[in-house]
DNA sequence: GACATTCATGCAAATTCTTGCATACAGAGA
DNA sequence: TCTCTGTATGCAAGAATTTGCATGAATGTC
């Protein structure tokens, strides 16, 4: 048997993902690292709102960030939340690891640049 | 990308998951199907507050319920859940499965005659 | 230094969840 | 039928979460 607190700590991480918002923020994350403003215009939310979230996962240690110029990028790292993200909505498929759609209403340096971004995905 | 739907049913999910006590239900159900007196003598929580949690569960087809003479057992039948499971608090060891432990508190049939049940259980 | 951009934070109202308790229901036995 | 046992349901107070908005901090540009 799982013991008592162990199981505080899984139901606060399921309690993470049990989070509309947060869970598609998540499944973009898996897919490659994206800035707040990405992330603003994919989901069409207002950005406090946005980061709001964030922190939540980030203090968890759930996301981490860097910085790059005046944009904010946030990466998945932990692999147990990743797991649990492959056995609910299904594995990354090899492709989409380095996909990153240019967004039409995004002006994020990795919309504006995308083909060059990829590269530096790739060769990371 | 999962549309945004799926993403709402599996945020619902991923809430049910998200609270200690449903957890620890559903940790329990995992191993073996019981009873309500069985999860309220394990868990040491009101009756009635076990059986909302249950009924959370049931509704949301998680679990499903099946009487025996006074006593209404529980069991898992959401397959994914059982994976997310596994994938969180890690796989059920095979000896688990019908190990059930009978409990000092408890006066559920499955308690009073283990060994019985034992029996039924891997021959079923 | 002044200003624009990107993101973070603080706060508050509305909603939802949690939890405990009283009570209702159903089946079994006398 | 009456009662007892095991379980389900309804309800309400309190707590926590959600969500929107105003504003603040940090960084880059001119």
């Amino acid at each position: 048997m799982t013991t008592s607190s162990d199981l505080n700590d899984f139901a606060e991480r399921f309690k993470l993902l049990g989070h509309p918002v947060r869970l598609q923020i998540l499944d973009v994350l898996r897919r490659s690292p994206e800035c707040v403003c990405h992330l603003e215009a994919l989901l069409g939310k207002p950005q406090p709102y946005i980061s709001q979230q964030l922190r939540l996962l980030r203090e968890a240690g759930v996301v981490a960030d860097s910085k790059e110029g005046l944009n904010v990028f946030y990466h998945l790292v932990d692999s147990q939340v990743a797991a649990l993200l492959n056995a609910a909505l299904g594995p990354v498929l090899p492709g989409e690891r380095t996909l990153h759609q240019a967004l039409p209403g995004c002006i994020c340096p990795k919309c504006a640049a995308p083909l060059r971004q990829e590269i530096r995905l790739v060769t990371a």
